[in-house]
DNA sequence: TTTTATACTAAAAAATAATTTTAGTATAGA
DNA sequence: TCTATACTAAAATTATTTTTTAGTATAAAA
């Protein structure tokens, strides 16, 4: 009872903050098109805000949670950071509300909205460093810090999230994905 | 004569749309400070937006120049990869105007503008795909597609462009950088 | 208790109108 | 070739009014 009344509220909320943003849409209409009443979503969220807030924490939670059974489905390390980077991709580029709005968006966000992209980050770092970690226990790679690797390996894949990089030919992209983990596994020296 | 006007045009032209923008920058203020009548700014280019672009064309050059002196310096391939990864961050840190006002800009710009922006990376991968081939001349890289491979190492460094990046402590992203390019060198595999 | 429907307010947004700046042109003279 | 000046139509800015909206309160219903 309680939890469908807030999952509605969130679903629709997000439906709508990823058409018209965040300042186009209305607790009222979010009430509306979620059958239930304005005074219901100040009950459970206090704020526009914060519902904004919920939204986009669930989103990243969801992106993350993708990922990982993408890179937990794969059995050899190997192909666990190919994984990774495939779903990434897939997972990044359709979101809607993270991407749709925090990339377009000159919408002034409330100041935590900063805070959540971050741990989106650090969370993707400790994904790639659970990688590496096992990597290095089973003997298939080497590295001196591993923490260091796996945040500055999570910085380069960034630089395929830019604007313009969604909407090119996803075969393009997924060549240069393949070449950089392709570099990123053997590196650049010939044996 | 006629290199002094136009140079002193768009020099003062670029530090003005670098600090107010280029809305907030008039064409009437560019002449009183170039010290230049205002129809010869309109003999020179034509009109505000060609000022825009082509101060934003020397930019991009002088940013590939620099960058490409430091890589040149280098006698060694492997050095000058990371020449290259160092004097990238450096200047794109501190070039005023396509990053002052193209990163923090919800401005519009011209069109053109981002054809220019393509160009820089087109002309950063070039740059890579110089080192690359130089690597591959004298058995030091092996790699099946050094386009390819250029293309997709452009991409990973960009990932360290983003907004909050060129404020964070250089010594962090320097180790970043740094075990980057190790990584790309050497590659996670174990030998 | 929890939810709803309604009514309300202060603040923000949107719309409108009045005013100023500015891009771009023309021209006459140095 | 460049300057100085004057000009215009369009855009930007500002000031003002109107509408919308976040957030609260309340009383009744579930």
């Amino acid at each position: 009872m309680k939890k469908e009344k807030s999952e509605s509220i969130l679903e629709t909320a997000g439906r709508m903050f990823a058409r018209y943003g965040l300042k186009k849409t209305s607790i009222d209409e979010i009430a509306q098109l979620a059958r239930v009443a304005k005074a219901t979503i100040y009950n459970y969220f206090g704020s526009k805000d914060r519902v904004y807030l919920e939204v986009l924490k669930r989103e990243v939670n969801e992106i993350i949670d993708r990922i990982s059974v993408s890179v937990v489905r794969e059995k050899l390390t190997e192909k666990k950071l190919a994984a990774y980077v495939k779903a990434r991709f897939k997972y990044m580029g359709s979101a809607l509300n993270i991407l749709n709005l925090e990339r377009e968006g000159c919408e002034k966000k409330p100041p935590e909205a900063g805070i959540i992209r971050n741990e989106l980050f650090e969370r993707e770092v400790q994904l790639i460093r659970s990688i590496l970690n096992e990597g290095m226990e089973n003997g298939l790679f080497y590295l001196n810090d591993v923490h260091l690797a796996a945040r500055a390996i999570s910085h380069a894949f960034r630089g395929f999230d830019q604007e313009g990089m969604f909407q090119e030919h996803t075969e393009k992209i997924d060549n240069y994905l393949g070449e950089l983990i392709r570099i990123i596994f053997s590196g650049l020296r010939a044996r």
